[in-house]
DNA sequence: AAATAAATAGAAATGATTTCTATTTAAGGG
DNA sequence: CCCTTAAATAGAAATCATTTCTATTTATTT
């Protein structure tokens, strides 16, 4: 059922493979789709009698820090994890459904034109750059 | 000193003008940063003996519904305003600096290409939309 | 100057995220 | 397959940005 290479990936680095990292991955395969901790906690509840929302957070920064998830920037300033496709090949941003939280690509080189690009119907969005002026960096 | 076409402007939207608001507009026409509540707060402190920090925060929302101030995404996921340049004419992202805050304008037609800018040192960037998927529309 | 609707301070509540600690568990070696 | 051990976990508690609440003060208009 769950992706065996990327199981064989996390071994590699010495990550252990719990039920619940398993039950975590298989939900972001099943589902082309971002979610918060919160999100994912509700998920997990069905599944396990036992289960701790600091654990879901701990474990959606471990995959994020190995490259299995990416961190999702939304409007609403929460923590946002989907699964991380990457093509080293392809830079691209993200389109999210508000409503479902479908995360779709954007090339980079489409930005200026994204109102055109595959269906979704834009509510908002940015483009956000983050480094050190000229002036600071002296 | 103050902007007084600016202050006209909120006049005309039955705003009142309080020393505080002032203060806040002064803040952001001094410098072309952006500021959190929290730093709008300790700057409003040297010149208030009291200050709440609630107060702070509406005043910047407020002011961002009235197009006024933008609220600017960054990264560590918390509240920031900058003064909204609102040239309708010129779509923008921003430029945020890590260090000081400053806040500079990004021409939507060169994204792609944003390394090239203004002499800053790109630590982080991402483009985000938020809206609807085709699924969903339905 | 008085009336009034809006703005304020300060305390308290909220809620997402993180930290802490004792217990449990996955993985590898025998 | 059982043991060992380092890592992962649950659950409680702490943290901290943001919001709500309420009584008091204030900018504006008359």
């Amino acid at each position: 059922m769950i992706d065996n290479q990327l199981i064989a990936k996390l071994k590699a680095k010495h990550i252990k493979i719990t039920p619940k990292r398993e039950a975590i991955l298989q939900l972001f395969l099943n589902r082309e789709c971002c979610f918060s901790p919160d999100q994912v906690w509700g998920h997990l509840r069905k599944q396990f009698k036992h289960c701790g929302l600091p654990s879901v957070y701990r474990n959606l920064e471990l995959f994020a820090q190995h490259g299995v998830l990416t961190k999702i920037q939304k409007t609403d300033r929460r923590l946002y994890y989907a699964l991380c496709k990457d093509h080293d090949d392809h830079p691209h941003y993200h389109m999210i459904c508000v409503d479902c939280g479908r995360v779709e690509d954007v090339p980079t080189n489409i930005v200026p034109e994204v109102d055109k690009v595959k269906g979704f119907k834009i509510l908002k969005h940015f483009y956000q750059a983050e480094g050190v002026c000229q002036q600071c960096a002296n």
